[in-house]
DNA sequence: GTGGGGAGTCGCTCA
DNA sequence: GACTCCCCAC
């Protein structure tokens, strides 16, 4: 046996050792997961299989840059670098690349981020001249995500009855229109989105017979990390690459699927044996992360779940502390609680800064924290929120870049064509646009000759608009000459951005042209690292590189010791000795958005679960109660979560009746804080009729069939808190106490108290203001 | 065509 | 509290 393979239990052993046929291997937080993979990867190369044929999907880059530098340790040779190891993102993007022209895209396709997802709908929206209120381009993203992440195409969409009639019911009978129109954007733009990369890849395979089968062919070996979050059309291409092979090898834990508002199928782990009924199960439950309490307080969390792979998951470790609750007064006091405890916590333990973490619900959460950590001199990192590359002035210069490497990038042309001011309004860009849209042609090509396409514009426009595309014909055209970082300095210098930046000496500009100059440096970078065999280190290149990075991958060596902040969602898969999660409320962990079906709360418990599994050797859970939101302070109490974990592992219980836990809704009607707010809230919308409840998107799309719920009772409950529109004889559904019938109603608003008989608990009297109530019609 | 200020609106998680 | 939209002065 080789000798790093020692290194591993005995079912890490088996799990690594055994690469041929189909394999699930279910791991438990902490249980040695990538652990696995790595030594599994290395086992394969040791035993001569080639690296070009081993195709490995991990969640992020940076997990995947660490995978790589793991099995380069282990075998002690770069052949890793040839492995393709990777996000389903990038990689796919990587061979759309190679097989552009065969699914009409070129090999410069640009990837379009959310945010010009976004931007490109609200143009459509306008276009079609439909209410910008009723169409949110938010919610028409989501929506066109779910239906590409189930690789529903727009015709389909369109003429499939059970969409039309479920947007006409959310007043939206014109979405499948804008998806198309949407679809057939991107593509006249030579831009992909997120889930068109995925999408492209199944339309790839499915058209071109004789390229899926090259690529069945070139890789032997499959092998998935973090299965249980892969939605339909990635478990699509995975089964379609691993068609011949089917030498497939995917790791996942279903107690740990938190993106199911993504699309991710649980039920894909769950399917896996119906796909390869010769597959050999993995089971590891020995948790090697935490202390002994810490995994027992996970467990009996994640007990409290219906849906799961039945798993005991356990700790050698020594026992360790409980699990310390904070109680605060407000989300201010809160951050100076956890910052005054983690303080607390590295006087005792003498950690590193990097051995702590702060995970939140929202990234709106990190601002009070932030505040309280600048305040003690800690040094932090905030992970996610805007990213480096998602500021302005660097989305700018990049959309320079893109404009040269790929000229019908219409969003890149929208945002660059007057900035710096160069007097091209948004009157000429409509004019353009609608030009480009009658003659179904890239707004680039109506730029290039306006007349032509039947939009007039006066001499002076004709000019500034000539003169614009002579610019960006000029970058273009030393796209072959110069590499990257050149190109880029030419480009700032030349587009006129420094200039501006320099003109203004506010303190913003001067941050904003420092972060320029660091987005060139790192060009440089890249230029200097560019191994010379892969041909000139151009431009186009260095996009490719960072089209699909986020905040996660770029970590620089002085954010090494730094206590980190991020979300939990961004917190998967990594482990720190000492973890705090704050903000732990309902309304906000549960989210108020994922807290009406069983389906929802578990989602969020699976999430509560990653939390607390990240830690150690110490957990904290913190909860405020009252919290600043939309300026104005709200009222909340202690998560339900709080209440799940056996009180056992818990240090000190502060969960009692005074926290609102068992609050009683009438016994809030002195709870002043709340009633401005809420008041106003009302009378807003005392006219409008009530917002029906929209089903999530995924599970109108499920592929797989799901009998638990029905949704179209889901969809006759519709969601208020106008309670204006509650009457006596209403049947309605309560958060805590389930359906029931309005009796009587006495009191004036917004004193009004109603008199409800429910099914399951009988007469109850409660102040409609804090009623948490539904009406079912 | 641009920039400033006031008013109105509004929640999330990620590649 | 942050963002967008709209209106008005330049």
């Amino acid at each position: 046996m080789q000798k790093y393979l020692t290194d591993l239990n005995e079912y890490q052993q088996e799990a690594a050792v055994n690469y041929n046929g189909a394999s699930l291997i279910i791991a438990g937080a902490g249980s040695g997961k990538t652990r696995v993979l790595t030594y599994r990867i290395a086992h394969m190369l040791n035993c001569g299989v080639n690296p070009r044929s081993i195709l490995a999907l991990t969640f992020t880059n940076k997990a995947s840059k660490e995978m790589k530098e793991r099995i380069r340790k282990l075998i002690g040779s770069d052949i890793a670098n040839y492995l393709w190891m990777g996000t389903f993102h990038s990689v796919f993007a990587k061979i759309l690349r190679f097989e552009a022209a065969s699914i009409g895209y070129t090999s410069q396709f640009t990837i379009y981020d959310t945010d010009d997802s976004k931007s490109l709908i609200k143009t459509i929206v306008k276009e079609m001249h439909l209410d910008k209120d009723t169409y949110k381009p938010n919610e028409i993203y989501n929506r066109i995500s779910g239906a590409k992440n189930n690789l529903i195409t727009p015709e389909v969409y369109c003429a499939t009855n059970e969409y039309k009639e479920f947007d006409r019911m959310t007043k939206k009978p014109e979405l499948g229109r804008i998806y198309q129109i949407y679809v057939a954007r991107c593509k006249k733009a030579d831009a992909m989105d997120f889930d068109d990369i995925l999408v492209n890849m199944n339309i790839l395979l499915r058209n071109f017979p004789e390229v899926m089968i090259k690529y069945q062919k070139k890789f032997s070996y499959i092998l998935v990390d973090e299965y249980q979050d892969t939605n339909y059309s990635q478990y699509l291409i995975i089964k379609k690459l691993a068609a011949i092979n089917k030498n497939i090898c995917v790791v996942g834990d279903d107690a740990q699927s938190i993106y199911a508002f993504r699309g991710a199928k649980i039920e894909n782990i769950l399917n896996f044996k119906n796909d390869y009924p010769d597959y050999m199960l993995y089971k590891l439950e020995q948790n090697y992360r935490s202390t002994q309490n810490i995994v027992l307080a996970a467990n009996s969390l994640i007990k409290k779940n219906k849906e799961q792979i039945p798993k005991k998951l356990f700790s050698d470790n020594e026992e360790g502390e409980k699990i310390k609750i904070l109680k605060s007064m407000s989300d201010t006091d809160e951050s100076y609680q956890v910052v005054g405890a983690l303080l607390d916590n590295i006087y005792q333990n003498k950690f590193d800064y990097s051995d702590y973490a702060i995970l939140y619900r929202t990234n709106a959460q990190s601002r009070s924290l932030e505040e309280a950590l600048r305040k003690r001199n800690l040094p932090y990192r905030i992970y996610g929120g805007i990213s480096f590359y998602q500021r302005k002035e660097i989305k700018d210069v990049l959309a320079y870049f893109r404009l040269a490497i790929n000229n019908k990038d219409e969003e890149a042309l929208k945002r660059v064509i007057n900035y710096p001011a160069r007097g091209i309004g948004d009157t000429t860009i409509e004019k353009l646009i609608a030009g480009a849209t009658a003659a179904d042609v890239s707004l680039w090509n109506v730029l290039l000759n306006p007349a032509e396409y039947g939009v007039s514009l006066n001499s002076g426009t004709q000019t500034k608009l000539t003169n614009f595309a002579g610019l960006i014909k000029s970058f273009s055209a030393r796209l072959q000459e110069l590499d990257a970082y050149r190109l880029a300095m030419q480009i700032v210098a030349e587009a006129g951005i420094m200039k501006e930046l320099k003109e203004d000496k506010s303190p913003e500009s001067v941050s904003r042209s420092e972060n320029i100059e660091e987005l060139i440096n790192g060009i440089n970078e890249f230029v200097d690292l560019f191994n010379e065999e892969e041909g000139m280190p151009g431009l186009d290149a260095y996009m490719q590189n960072i089209a699909l990075l986020t905040d996660m991958d770029t970590d620089k060596p002085e954010d090494k010791n730094r206590i980190s902040l991020m979300t939990v969602h961004a917190a998967k898969g990594l482990e720190f000795k000492c973890v705090f999660i704050v903000g732990v409320e309902e309304n906000l962990f549960p989210s108020s958005m994922s807290n009406t079906t069983s389906k929802e709360i578990e989602e969020e418990r699976r999430l509560f679960y990653v939390a607390l599994t990240r830690a150690e050797k110490f957990a904290y859970i913190s909860f405020a109660l009252s919290r600043f939101k939309w300026g104005q302070f709200t009222n909340s109490s202690p998560s339900r979560f709080l209440k799940d974990i056996d009180p056992n592992y818990l240090d000190n219980n502060f969960i009692d009746e005074d926290d609102g836990f068992e609050e009683d809704d009438l016994n809030d009607i002195e709870a002043s804080p709340v009633k401005f707010f809420k008041q106003k809230k009302f009378q807003a919308r005392e006219k409008k009729p009530f917002p029906v409840q929209t089903p999530q998107l995924s599970n109108k799309f499920s592929r797989v069939k799901n009998t638990e719920e029905s949704i179209s009772s889901e969809n006759e409950i519709v969601e208020t808190d106008d309670v204006t529109g509650i009457q006596s004889g209403m049947s309605v559904y309560h958060e805590r106490f389930g359906p029931g019938k309005v009796l009587q109603l006495e009191g004036k608003f917004p004193n009004t108290k109603a008199t409800i008989f429910f099914q399951s608990s009988g007469q109850k009297q409660l102040l409609l203001k804090f009623a948490k109530l539904k009406i079912i019609e």
